[in-house]
DNA sequence: GATGAATGAGGGTTCATTCAT
DNA sequence: TATGAATGAACCCTCATTCAT
């Protein structure tokens, strides 16, 4: 998507809203407000409130096309997650609404987008989960799924605590960390 | 905590609403008309809506302390998640909450009361693998916060996806490979 | 339909405010206040602003009922308008919109509602038209339609000229000087 | 009045917009949306909303003037009438609002210009009813504003009518048959 | 001429909560 | 114990209009 400069302002306050205060924080006024126009000045902008929700959750996919066409195998799986990492490190704010799916699940205008994205993505670790055990880059002897489980699933709670814990911790050295527990325990030697 | 029958009326359908349709969808109306009273009437059982929230909230800490009391170790671990599932399936409205610290955490009112409890659950668990690590049951190679991430993290992972599937695949048969993956990858031989 | 005495308030107050300045008049903030009450209040009684309308368009079928079941023929086209004319004198706010069907056909709301009652209304005179003919009690060489556009037309404007000159002269008499008039052009000597 | 080119466009849009969707349905976003140009344009060729509508008013008294130069008594009446239905048949959306004061009456701005335009006409048809009462062409034993009211409310209607039917049947037919009614009613044979 | 961006005022409606009964 | 009626605050959104460009 192309969004103008004034869109992008917008997106990024509804951002910041949302991790601050959670889906029920972001009001049409707090939002103008954080902008700096008025209410009405939105409309000019985005059609109605759902379609700011949305274009915030199209930034959760933002460049995965790009990672998708340069990396394969348990390459890929590592560059994905450390996209992600990236991501949260330039807008912390993220941290607090990246795997959060419940805020957005319970509107059916945004639930449809919400889980077609996180299938593609899975779908596209999953894949390369597949093809790393194949040309015998990690073991073989666990079911794909668990695997996709055991690596989405800590990344998303170190980057919940990363969040929780109002961004107290490095990061970045935690997720090396992580990474490299990943090796260790699914890598062939 | 003492609930009386109304109380533990009202906190069920509470979780209900919200597992349903979102913190957003847990107003009075919906609740009484959920339980079957007026607005008002709520006001008898509860001094207000935060109090019923918290009452939510306090749910997911129920029987841990019964955990705690007869476990210990890898044992406990393993207990400890698979009580868990175990909830998630008598009540599987839970599926869409139980892990979803963005629905309480932006009111300052329940933060605290959920950060507290997850870092209550969080020692627990990260005590007991120590204690398997130094027991010789499960390797010693890996920071037992970054084993944590991943059992944690992995089971967060899959009942988020049980509730967001609508409880589409079978719980119970895919949480016992899970805990197998972790024997195969934590235990050692 | 069984009006409580709030509703009854509020559908007069409805009909007072659409009379003096249209349907545009007719906003919550205006009502409320009419009424003397909060604007949420209103949402009590009436589920929606629709609601309120389609409550006030009903207020037109008052009492056909029972001049249906008690006249025929010429005597029933006289009663029905009578009766007409008895509504707007003791609800003069009524000659501002009781044929103003514009005020609500645009809702597609209350324009079935408000359809189906003027074809109602239109299918009892015209039947008693039919009858009256019949009975040789009026003349037959004109079509009933005709007559039915003579009659109700000429009602119709002498109400909203009563209206629109704001009750300005005798609707009473200027009334029976009409009625007098259809007897002169339609009964037979 | 002598409009440019682009203010008769916006006028008969607005007739349009009026006729499909009541006064509430003219906004100047609907407005400026019908005609292909931006909000901001419209007020280069009237200064505000309520100019538009009183041009839209004044539509109603288009050629009038032609009319009163040429005929006389019920020829004129007759005329007058005719060019009614000749206006409607041209725009089939004026029908929807020709003879419904109540959209602009409750605007002070537009009431004056409507009554003003209502009595001039209602003065020109009783001038020529009493010209045709004198002149022996109509009977002379009914008020004059009572024929008025037969004649005038039985054409309304039937314009109503037609406009509430979706231009359902051919106006063409019924008002001939009407007139012919008015003549067996009315003229002296 | 025309427009993109903006706005104060106001639209209908829902919120959690209170109070008299 | 329960409720019908009420409300201030806030919700999302549209209105006619202005102004710099």
């Amino acid at each position: 998507m192309d969004w103008s400069k004034r869109q992008k302002e917008i997106i990024e306050a509804a951002i910041s809203l949302i991790a601050q205060n959670g889906i029920e924080g972001l009001t049409t006024k707090a939002l103008a407000a954080a902008v700096g126009i008025s209410e009405p000045a939105l409309y000019r902008h985005f059609s109605n409130k759902s379609e700011i929700v949305q274009a915030v959750i199209g930034c959760f996919d933002d460049d995965v096309e790009n990672l998708k066409n340069t990396q394969r195998g348990w390459q890929f799986i590592k560059a994905f997650f450390a996209h992600r990492i990236e991501q949260v490190k330039t807008e912390p704010a993220l941290a607090n609404m990246i795997y959060s799916e419940e805020l957005f699940i319970h509107n059916s205008d945004h639930a449809d987008l919400m889980k077609e994205m996180m299938h593609k993505h899975r779908n596209m670790i999953m894949e390369n989960i597949v093809i790393a055990s194949k040309n015998g880059v990690i073991r073989n002897d666990i079911a794909p799924e668990m695997i996709f489980r055991m690596l989405a699933g800590s990344l998303r709670l170190l980057i919940k605590q990363y969040g929780m814990s109002g961004n107290a911790f490095d990061l970045c050295s935690e997720s090396t960390i992580l990474f490299d527990t990943w090796d260790l325990l699914f890598k062939v030697k």
